[in-house]
DNA sequence: GTCTATATGTCGATAGAC
DNA sequence: GTCTATCGACATATAGAC
């Protein structure tokens, strides 16, 4: 019986995520999806390949139906920062992560997935934030919310911990709007 | 000729902050070390008995000759967060992180090290900033400043940005002082 | 060096739908 | 018949461990 693309992307997902890149192997994916090995190559060209197709639907997942702008920016930054603190917590780990630690010179193509993707992500919040901020400003609360949401994950994985997460998400939220601020009062509206 | 026992750990901690836990090889840290695979075998009985042997050594590093007390809190912070952040940036990678996405309860022995390698971290900054501020306070600010760093971390190794480690040590060490200038408000000394 | 397990990747054969 | 998805066996390399 046919397996859809979908199926073995997102089982490769949890590989990923939970295992590493080295880690986890085709022959595991191809138990985990009811395939032979082989059959998975008919597919996929190599195991490398299966990381943009990983990551690009988790970025799809993450940004996909979303309408940027049609609501106030503050809660559409909130809605999607929470979106991603939420799947942070509940998987335990960040795919983009473990693979962006497991990817090296020697996986090119994996490794320029994992930039796009994180690009893809300062992007998206850069662009929300910048309606309130000017861009450069924008642009670096951006990435510090990101940067202490991947380190909050650390806490999950280790410890189990999920209140490095909620406080993350909450004083990132807060400097958004301390920025966002000061931002209206020396250029009000 | 004998290779010492710290030549060994350091290469391997090098193996395991490039490649992660699963991969690095015993056969790549031999030909590092210019040792036959089984002579590793006879410093070491596994390959994962090398992760605590990895992670204690980058404690002791990090936190073995300070005498803590001998100065004021702010400045102990300073130091120690800076010595963290500038090994970070000058990696690129964090060991402990590596090594925290890269095990499992399959390698129980490496799991604990790296809990206890994080725990000796959140405790050490925690026992500072105690000095000025809650015991309650201080652990959550010594945990969201680890995980700041970690998550800086991220950037420095997808992108090669330096900036988000410079803000993370900024903000931190400013989280910590406006925590501890409330403290002395409600309790002055 | 040896042994066993397992990794990625290839290729011809095959079973069923139309 | 043909097309598509899958499989089984295989080649080659390298892993951990002794």
């Amino acid at each position: 019986m046919k397996v859809m693309r979908e199926t073995i992307v997102s089982t490769a997902r949890e590989l990923f995520r939970s295992r590493g890149y080295a880690g986890a192997s085709m022959n595991d994916l191809a138990d985990a999806v009811g395939l032979k090995k082989s059959s998975l190559y008919v597919r996929f060209p190599n195991k490398e390949a299966l990381v943009p197709a990983v990551l690009d639907l988790t970025l799809q997942e993450t940004f996909g139906q979303k309408d940027l702008g049609s609501r106030q920016w503050d809660a559409e930054f909130v809605e999607v920062i929470e979106l991603i603190a939420t799947t942070l917590t509940d998987r335990g780990r960040c795919v983009g992560l473990h693979l962006a630690y497991g990817t090296s010179d020697e996986t090119p193509i994996a490794k320029d997935a994992v930039r796009a993707f994180f690009q893809a992500h300062r992007d998206y919040l850069s662009s929300i934030l910048s309606r309130a901020m000017p861009v450069d400003v924008a642009r670096d609360i951006a990435t510090d919310t990101l940067a202490r949401l991947e380190g909050a994950t650390a806490f999950v994985a280790i410890f189990g911990e999920k209140d490095a997460m909620k406080r993350a998400v909450r004083l990132s939220i807060a400097e958004a709007q301390k920025a966002a601020a000061a931002n209206s009062l020396s250029s009000p509206s």
